[in-house]
DNA sequence: ACGAGGTCCTGCGAGC
DNA sequence: TGCTCGCAGGACCTCG
């Protein structure tokens, strides 16, 4: 569910409540979101550790503990975290997966209604091969179009399916892949090697323009997502295309086409506008 | 090695 | 009203 924008506004919300913090104790509702790492192992790593940042690499959120760990979420298609005060509403009691009491009282939680998110807790070495298998953030600013085309620019895969890939660059899904290709007049099914430099320039602008955006609208609610105060986003109101397939282009009039064609995920595109 | 497609989950809305 | 089906902000895995 959270791309990008989502997933920095979540932490921002909460670095200030986290940093400093100490975990007294943790609970996990479900081992499903386990990959790599027991549920033994995962508690005991969290037990007594102190959290000295969190942050986001990609679409998940990272908080580093003391003890040297990292505990990474991947929030998938329907997670989100907040940090309670008092008892949990019902709903985020229901899908509470993981609840770590804190020291000052509070609890910090990551709610998954789907549970397709994952916790991964790694130790240093592990956390410099994650980092280094994963793509360049989008919004560095030595992330200059030039470098953008090239790692892009050597695929036939459809230029959506690349740009929603987190080899290539990361932090770009399904609602920002559709809005920056529209924004960028680029039909989202032609072969990534078929975009020419000029076309990856203003696909890179647009992404970056979006995404910045998004950030300041605190991201896009279609359902699950809420920011780390718990409010929902405002980005859904600034959406060109995606979600809003059958109405008229904001640019020509004509209705916009979707298609599932691309990568299984639903497109939605302007085929008047978008070559 | 690449690309297509399935898999993990639950909830919700559309259609019958 | 009560079903069944398809789809939903992601990531990973297995086929051929």
């Amino acid at each position: 569910m959270p791309e990008l924008p989502e997933v920095e506004t979540i932490v921002r919300d909460l670095r200030p409540a986290l940093l400093g913090r100490t975990i007294l104790r943790a609970t996990l509702s479900h081992d499903d979101v386990l990959r790599d790492v027991t549920r033994r192992r995962l508690l005991g790593g969290l037990r007594g550790a102190s959290i000295v940042d969190l942050s986001r690499r990609a679409k998940h959120a990272v908080l580093e503990l003391d003890t040297g760990r990292r505990l990474v979420i991947q929030p998938g298609m329907s997670g989100v975290l907040l940090v309670a005060g008092e008892a949990l509403s019902a709903a985020d009691a229901k899908y509470a997966v993981l609840r770590a009491a804190l020291d000052d009282g509070r609890e910090l939680v990551y709610r998954d209604v789907r549970r397709l998110g994952t916790l991964l807790l790694l130790t240093e070495a592990e956390w410099r091969a994650y980092d280094e298998a994963l793509g360049p953030e989008p919004l560095d600013a030595g992330f200059t179009a030039e470098r953008f085309a090239d790692r892009l620019g050597r695929s036939r895969q459809a230029i959506k399916k690349v740009l929603m890939d987190q080899r290539f660059v990361v932090g770009v899904g399904n609602i920002y892949a559709n809005e920056a290709l529209f924004a960028a007049r680029i039909d989202p099914s032609r072969p990534a090697n078929s975009v020419s430099p000029g076309e990856f320039a203003a696909l890179h602008g647009e992404m970056r323009r979006i995404l910045t955006s998004a950030i300041r609208s605190k991201g896009t609610t279609f359902r699950d997502y809420r920011t780390g105060t718990g409010a929902k986003g405002n980005f859904q109101f600034e959406l060109l295309v995606y979600g809003r397939e059958g109405e008229p282009c904001r640019r020509c009039g004509t209705r916009l086409t979707l298609t599932h064609l691309i990568d299984g995920r639903s497109t939605v595109f302007c085929h008047r506008c978008q070559h």
